[in-house]
DNA sequence: GAAAGCACCTGACGGC
DNA sequence: TGCCGTCAGGTGCTTT
């Protein structure tokens, strides 16, 4: 399952292969994953035909491909390059749960689950398609305007570093690798709301980025209870989570990101290596690392939360018994 | 306005 | 063997 690891390991396959790139054919054999392309396939078609992709950017579990604004196929090659510098659309791309993008050579068979092709202008020794391929559609890609960003500063993770943003993606915080994240901004807008702390880990308008797999692992490592009541947060909590959470995270960059199963694979259709050092999520029932260092035989427990799962270990995040966090 | 609930979607899996 | 229900979960819309 995507979250901003994976999403990472994304984008960094994109950028190498895709970058400078034109888009010369798409293909959409799939509509219901550009449903969020309210003008339809035609008008999806004819935004990308043409265009040259100049960056690949990250906000978050957001990914986009900020494009050149001489599309609709005037020819790649003219002089005009300078005016590509500021580009005011984007391809805009959401995994979702089970969303890949594969750099495929054409002569590959097209994958059960593919449902947007890509093709890209020849470079020698690259694929020349990017295929978007989801087994359970909830990502989808669409194309979107760019805007300048709220603070200024870079629209996220990117090699241009503008100051723009995905209009999709300037509704959610920064995250936590993001260079730009302030820890006090955070700080006061999580202390001023009224819910769990998971839920607002989960929230990515307070902090994106971090899905149920790393906000179990976050909460976890810094041994916060997932309900803990925002407004109880004193700052060297929220700072111990959001460390915990960018240091889970790092791991798992560096591993290639987490897969359970085939539903998440890099460019290449990879998998990642994480769920092998995942200290809760999934570990319902296995001994705490932690406890079982310290001679316990404590077990991960699993409790129903929004729909879905939340795995923590009782004796290192406990509720308390008095009420007081 | 904020918080919570729910639909979307497909494949795996267990029970009958 | 086949059918049915449940589960997984990120986002956006709807409801409270």
């Amino acid at each position: 399952m995507p979250e901003l690891p994976e999403v990472e390991v994304v984008r960094r396959g994109l950028e190498r292969w895709v970058t400078g790139r034109t888009i010369t054919a798409v293909q959409v054999p799939d509509p219901r994953s550009i449903r969020r392309h309210a003008l339809g396939v035609e008008d999806f078609r004819g935004n990308l035909i043409g265009a040259r992709v100049l960056d690949v950017v990250r906000r978050g579990k957001f990914l986009w491909l900020p494009l050149s604004d001489r599309a609709k196929g005037d020819g790649a090659d003219d002089d005009r390059v300078d005016d590509d510098r500021v580009p005011h659309t984007a391809l805009m791309a959401h995994l979702g749960m089970s969303g890949q993008l594969l750099m495929q050579d054409p002569s590959q068979p097209d994958e059960k689950h593919l449902k947007v092709r890509l093709t890209l202008s020849s470079v020698e020794d690259a694929p020349e398609e990017l295929r978007f391929v989801d087994q359970r559609i909830f990502g989808g890609l669409f194309v979107t305007a760019l805007i300048p960003t709220a603070d200024g500063l870079p629209g996220g993770q990117s090699a241009l570093s503008l100051p723009l943003i995905a209009a999709e993606a300037a509704h959610i915080g920064r995250d936590p690798l993001d260079p730009a994240f302030s820890q006090e901004a955070f700080y006061q807008r999580i202390r001023s709301r009224k819910t769990g702390l998971k839920r607002a880990l989960l929230d990515q308008s307070l902090i994106s980025g971090i899905g149920n797999i790393y906000a179990d692992e976050a909460l976890w490592l810094a041994k916060v209870h997932f309900a803990r009541p925002t407004e109880t947060l004193r700052r060297s909590d929220a700072q111990r989570v959001v460390d915990a959470a960018r240091d889970v995270m790092r791991l798992a960059l560096d591993a290639g990101g987490t897969s359970f199963d085939s539903l998440y694979v890099n460019v290449n259709g990879a998998s990642g290596y994480f769920a092998r050092s995942l200290n809760a999520y999934g570990q319902e029932g296995e001994p705490c690392a932690r406890c079982a260092a310290l001679g316990l035989q404590t077990r991960i427990r699993r409790d129903s939360f929004m729909n879905r799962s939340s795995f923590s270990c009782p004796v290192c995040q406990p509720r308390p018994r008095n009420g007081r966090w």
